[in-house]
DNA sequence: AACGCGGGGCT
DNA sequence: AGCCCAGCGTT
């Protein structure tokens, strides 16, 4: 068993020399045509881009964690005409930057954001750390985000590797090493921080990300315009919209979610979310979720008996939303129910009056059945 | 190594 | 309907 694991070790190291000397002339002209395509024809442009304070980058790069450009774009300016600084971000209350975050998806991020900046702000000096292995030990920072901050405001030469870098080095060296494997990812990264300018590291970072986005785009790619497509693999073989390969397929979870608009005069229940699940830290109605889609019949439910004790309320309406996450899709069913009694809330739960609702961030669902009218809000 | 985590735009 | 996006943390 050691046997076949040593030989099995020592083959893949084989294959990294030989994938190491192989494309040497290929490698050269990589970096050296990135850099020519920046200076003279990369016009793209963005608030975050060129800026050297790392509390900046690091905000712009977390925003931009598995989000497109345009969708962060609006969100970044938010945060940094709220937000100018690291200090003004460590002092906000955890409710007004999810409100800031709402709609932007992958609420981890947020409240990593605000466990970090507190972070440096009590033991770091308020200073980011100079270092890309002191960055990594910082929550909500990866290899990619550490790369960035490192590169962009220290001029350190690590390479970032994103959705982008992987289509590019995978079409320009026409690799079909799949690139979402533990596998593909050191080898691409490796690949990466070899090609990296030593000279100008952050504008090297910018370039391939750019390069990337605007020309080796994931579909229809236009090589008839790259600067790199006489050198490229890919394209060479006339195969750049095969690549890059992906193994993984996930399947999606369908789940029904009945939630309890409940309304007292002019206030109404709401809950906040804090399991591990989705929409961390969210707020939402009381909710009760099953493997079907249920009725009228869950108003008597025994999770819901200290808010609809008797007789004392009424059903005004049922109305159907769905949500479409990428690996689940929402069903929700909301109950909407008038009571002439206070309800008895619950201790995880509050009582908010309609004027309120703006202060609490709210999954994309409850904001439609909200602004649909059948809240009487938004 | 595999999985969970959003929301939106594009084909 | 499926794919992808300036990824990261947990198990």
């Amino acid at each position: 068993m050691k046997k076949l694991i040593a030989r099995v070790k020592q083959r893949r190291k084989n294959w990294e020399v030989c994938l190491r000397n192989m494309d040497l002339k290929r490698k050269k002209a990589f970096t050296k045509l990135l850099l020519e395509w920046h200076r003279n024809e990369n016009h793209r442009v963005m608030p975050w881009k060129g800026i050297r304070d790392p509390y900046r980058i690091w905000l712009a790069e977390t925003i931009l964690q598995q989000t497109r450009v345009e969708q962060g774009w609006a969100y970044y300016e938010r945060f940094v005409q709220a937000f100018p600084t690291l200090a003004d971000l460590a002092v906000a209350p955890e409710e007004h930057i999810f409100r800031l975050w709402q709609g932007l998806g992958y609420y981890n991020r947020c409240r990593n954001l605000l466990h970090t900046a507190r972070e440096l702000v009590s033991h770091h000096g308020g200073l980011f750390p100079r270092s890309y292995e002191q960055l990594l030990t910082l929550k909500g920072i990866g290899p990619y985000t550490a790369a960035a901050i490192a590169s962009f405001a220290f001029d350190l030469p690590h390479a970032v590797v994103d959705g982008n870098v992987l289509r590019v080095l995978s079409r320009y060296f026409g690799w079909e090493q799949p690139i979402d494997t533990s596998e593909g990812k050191r080898l691409y990264s490796s690949l990466a921080n070899e090609l990296i300018s030593r000279e100008s590291p952050g504008a090297y970072n910018q370039a391939i990300m750019d390069l990337g986005a605007t020309i080796c785009r994931p579909r229809v790619p236009l090589c008839g315009q790259c600067p790199l497509a006489r050198c490229c693999k890919a394209f060479e073989q006339g195969k750049a919209e095969q690549l890059p390969v992906k193994v993984s397929r996930r399947t999606i979870r369908q789940r029904y979610f009945h939630y309890l608009v409940i309304w007292y005069e002019d206030r109404i229940v709401l809950q906040r979310r804090e399991n591990k699940d989705i929409w961390r830290g969210l707020y939402e109605f009381p909710l009760l979720e099953a493997d079907a889609p249920g009725g009228a019949e869950l108003l008597h439910h025994a999770a819901w008996k200290n808010l609809l004790p008797d007789e004392d309320w009424i059903l005004k309406s049922i109305s159907d939303r769905q949500q479409q996450l990428t690996h689940q899709r929402i069903y929700a069913r909301f109950f909407a129910v008038e009571t002439s009694r206070p309800p008895a809330v619950l201790a995880h739960q509050i009582l908010v009056h309609r004027h309120q609702l703006t202060l609490y961030a709210f999954p994309g669902i409850i904001i439609q059945y909200l602004r649909d009218g059948q809240g009487r809000l938004f």
